[in-house]
DNA sequence: CTTGACCCTGTAGTATGGTACAGGGCTTAT
DNA sequence: ATAAGCCCTGTACCATACTACAGGGTCAAG
């Protein structure tokens, strides 16, 4: 008796994700299809129980299923880099911290909408609505279209 | 002839949207069911287009379709005051100041793993490949699930 | 030998925010 | 009067990452 074998609501269990969510992965090839028993029930070796941990871990950094398939690509690639592997990080990177510059700007307008809002008055006249319907104080009329007014 | 009565080809140029996703918020009931016309078109008043310019600027802001759905409403709810507006906006503030959190845990990790990584060696020694992994340099067994291995 | 816990496949539904037809009807300019 | 260019409804589809059945078979304990 080899010390593999185990079914996959013991790797679903070990893993701390759903049975379903492993018959997906299947699906989406992100892990192989196992071996079967006499009565056709998956039989995972050990192997794969790490392979959903990197898979859970890559999501927590961002990584889509997607981009999370080719990272297990590369990693049993023997001629994929370090590189390879780099790229794909940094360039997940990039994104992530475009994505805090988006929210950082939204954070920003936001912030001074806030702050501009007594909280009295009714609700047509909060000078949140009123910011957001492009009424700005500063009577500025747009022209068409285009205009970043978060600025 | 009012100066109203646009034609939602008309609507969508101005505001600088489909179309279809015109009649996706009408579906969705951010915008009313306009009159129509005897053949059947839409005829839209001109508040329509500063109505969808708010959704679009809102949905800059990270508000949610359903989320907008409630801002109109308390746009247009004589009792609602702005203060049920404000705690809208601080309830978004918080997220995205919670979403912000995020990614700059994952920009820190994400950071310090490309880092680590020369670009040299074969992808399966990737430094970044077997910090994923949960090969942690620092020999920690963890105890079984429940790490945060990006701290 | 029965009962409950587990496994199987296949399909459909969830949420989000649209986009893309198909198969018609209307309008407008020439 | 005919063709282009609008408009209509209804349905289905895109991506993302699951989740939930239905309807069946299998396995282990008592």
């Amino acid at each position: 008796m080899k010390p593999e074998a185990l079914t996959i609501g013991k790797v679903a269990g070990r893993v701390g994700i759903g049975i379903e969510t492993i018959r997906y992965y299947e699906r989406r090839e992100l892990i192989s299809r196992p071996p079967r028993s006499p009565a056709g029930y998956r039989q995972y070796p050990a192997g794969t129980v790490q392979r959903l941990r990197f898979i859970r871990r890559a999501k927590e950094l961002g990584f889509s299923l997607r981009e999370i398939k080719e990272l297990l690509v590369l990693q049993e690639d023997p001629k994929a880099t370090c590189g390879d592997v780099m790229e794909r990080a940094r360039r997940k990177l990039g994104d992530i911290e475009q994505r805090i510059e988006d929210l950082e700007k939204i954070r920003h307008t936001l912030k001074k909408l806030t702050d501009a809002c007594g909280g009295d008055r009714g609700s047509a006249e909060c000078p949140i609505i009123q910011a957001i319907s492009g009424e700005r104080s500063g009577h500025n009329h747009d022209r068409e279209e285009d205009n970043q007014w978060m600025k």
